[in-house]
DNA sequence: TATTGTTATACTCTATAACTATA
DNA sequence: TATAGTTATAGAGTATAACAATA
């Protein structure tokens, strides 16, 4: 308490506050803070859990893929793997057609888990989400899908 | 090359790819790319010059104010501040009114540095930016803003 | 007691490059 | 030669807790 909170609003920015980059990294720490409050104990932190989920939905789909699509460099993509298959929530195989590349699976538990969290986290939606009204979160969305070049479904 | 553009697309998101933490993600990591296409050689990352950016428009800006307004964390405020100092590019002051506190002022290396930098990235803001008209950047821009709660300005 | 800043530790994410094995 | 994945290293960024000095 005693946050001084005049003092945060009083701080000048100028042309900072308008700049996409600068309120785009206030804004995912804010998500980060939301993602946290919903989904709290489960065991996932948000780059774990899309990687969970999009194996999920994309069950044999390749690592190279997977990083691609959730831009996660290989490096890293090799070390998120290997923990959740540490975990027992997927399996890696190695297809005859092209012995480089390595097929990911959920196990029944990883199933489960993707589950779980997911339930809670695209439950009806309007979470705390600031002081957004519907229409608006669904504008932002379709904004930042057109900026980072996600089809907008 | 031979990115395999044609597979990114087809890996399939489900609600994920309608989730605004998840996109918020990919639009920081393409904010970012933008944020060193323009920058370039400037020796900043980010951090550094939003921190140098806001001491130059509030001198005398105290530590904790300007981590609050940014969402740094103090501990890795202080690791920020200290090497922008030993850059000599901002001093440090106890005030006698408070004498925990420290009050932060540019050096003219500082303001100098924050002027080159600034002058690159908030140069007219036609940029990179995706695809998004100047009308959609700017109705992306104050819904972000209301998002994270900064005056729209 | 509470606050400001510091130090230390650890973990996530990213960046890079060298390496292997396959193609 | 190019690609898929691995390993190793380094650096940002963040989270946490313990600490000193000051209020």
């Amino acid at each position: 308490m005693a946050l001084d909170a005049p003092c945060r609003d009083t701080v000048a920015l100028g042309p900072l506050g308008q700049s996409l980059g600068f309120v785009l990294r206030l804004a995912q720490l804010t998500a980060y803070d939301d993602f946290f409050a919903v989904t709290d104990s489960l065991r996932f932190k948000p780059g774990e859990f899309s990687v969970l989920w999009v194996i999920s939905l994309n069950p044999g789909i390749r690592q190279s893929q997977l990083g691609q699509r959730l831009m996660i460099k290989r490096a890293h993509m090799t070390k998120l793997i290997r923990q959740l298959e540490q975990r027992g929530l997927l399996t890696r195989r190695i297809p005859d057609s092209d012995r480089r590349a390595i097929e990911l699976t959920l196990t029944p538990a990883g199933q489960s888990a993707a589950k779980a969290v997911s339930s809670v986290l695209f439950a009806g939606e309007p979470k705390p989400e600031g002081g957004l009204s519907d229409s608006e979160r669904k504008t932002l969305l379709a904004l930042l899908q057109k900026y980072v070049g996600l089809p907008a479904a």
